[in-house]
This record gives C-alpha cells, sequence and structure tokens, in this order.
DNA sequence: TCGATACATAGATATGTGTCGATGTTAGTG
DNA sequence: CACTAACATCGACACATATCTATGTATCGA
C-alpha cells in the first residue's frame, strides 16, 4: 500500500554491488563501515549505492551514536514482486 | 535450473517503457508493428528495447512471416523472483 | 578542546543508456 | 522483378550512472 517508484525499484536492484549489499542487509542489520569491509570499493562509493537503495525504499537507516545502521526493508521487496507477478499475469510463485 | 543473469534482468526491469511492454505480453503475445502503436516511441527504440528484455531472457520470439511475435518468459520471472526472495530471507510472498 | 572515527557530499571522469533518423534486410504482393 | 511492409541495425547525441579522490560534518574519547 505504502507509495513506492517500480522503475526506481528495479534500477536499485540493476547492480551487482547492491544486490551484494542487500544480501548482506538481509541476514542482519550493519554499519557502513562493516559493509565496507566486504567489498573491494571505496566507502564514498558504498555510500553512493546506500542512498540509491534508501532512495528506492529499499533499505531504511537507523542512528547509534556515530554508526548508521542500514537494514532492509522486506515488506516493499514482497509487496513489488506481488504486484509485477500480478500484473504480469504469473500463476503462483 | 535455466541459464541467467540477475543483474542484466533487473536492469532490464529497470525502464518503464519495457515494463509496460512486458505488462502487454504478459496478456498475450505480441508482433512489433501491434507493440509500436501501444506507445509513443519511435519503432527503432521499440526494437532496441525488445532485444534488450530478449538478452535478458525475459521474453522470445517467434516468427511468422514477415512479422515477429514476442511473448513473455513467464518461468524466468518466477524462478529470479523466488531466488532473490531466497537470498534476502523473506519470509513468503 | 583536539584528534580520530564514521559517514556524507562535492567535483571530476569514463562509461552506459535511451532516443532518434537513416538505412539495411527479409518476406510477401502485384 | 519492383514495391511495400515488418523489423533490425547503425551512427549520433544527450543524459544518467558508477567510480574515484578530496573534503565536509558529526560524534566520541582523551
Amino acid at each position: 500500500m505504502g507509495e513506492y517508484d517500480v522503475t526506481r525499484i528495479f534500477k536499485a536492484l540493476g547492480d551487482k554491488t547492491r544486490q551484494d549489499i542487500l544480501e548482506l542487509l538481509g541476514e542482519d542489520e550493519m554499519n557502513v563501515t562493516d559493509i565496507c569491509s566486504e567489498f573491494n570499493t571505496s566507502q564514498p562509493t558504498i555510500s553512493h549505492h546506500l542512498q540509491i537503495l534508501r532512495n528506492s525504499q529499499l533499505i531504511e537507516s537507523r542512528k547509534e551514536g556515530k554508526r548508521i545502521y542500514y537494514f532492509v526493508k522486506k515488506e516493499i521487496i514482497q509487496e513489488v514482486f506481488g504486484n509485477v507477478i500480478k500484473k504480469m499475469r504469473i500463476n503462483i510463485i
């Protein structure tokens, strides 16, 4: 029911690094430094990807001291995938 | 089971025109001219989008005389969405 | 208050992408 | 064989995006 931009969400999903970030956050929330340590990519680039995921509403953040924890909004993915499947008349998943 | 490139598939899904094409083809297969007539976009551009959808394996084509009919490969979408949901540890859809 | 840590933002650059008009190709038609 | 219809491909262009380094900002500890 929430407002979301399907195109923006799929664009966000259309990048390997962001997929890997989502998979990581799917296990548990993480702060930026810990996320960065999992990739061979600069911290600003990871921050950039986190912004894109955040703007698409796939993730949210929580501040704790000087650290910022990101986590997946799984309901959005459920809702979007469900709607796409419905729109494309796919039987069941 | 089939070979597919998740990033490529989500990139393909990350465009409004292609989403609309998929929704159209979800109802029934269509040839290029008929697809074009549903959009305010040039035929080469539609052909380009069809190529991208085809390369991502979201659609396939069938030739009938001088017309080419495109249709959705719904199993791919099922499989990809299912795997993403599993990877991100989303409960059920 | 000073320095370090955690993260974001800015600016630059190379590459990717969506779009178009023009042209090529293939199949049917007279 | 010409002509047209259906579709793909090409070349060009504007714009978006992924990445980097450098710098800004906020929070904590000494």
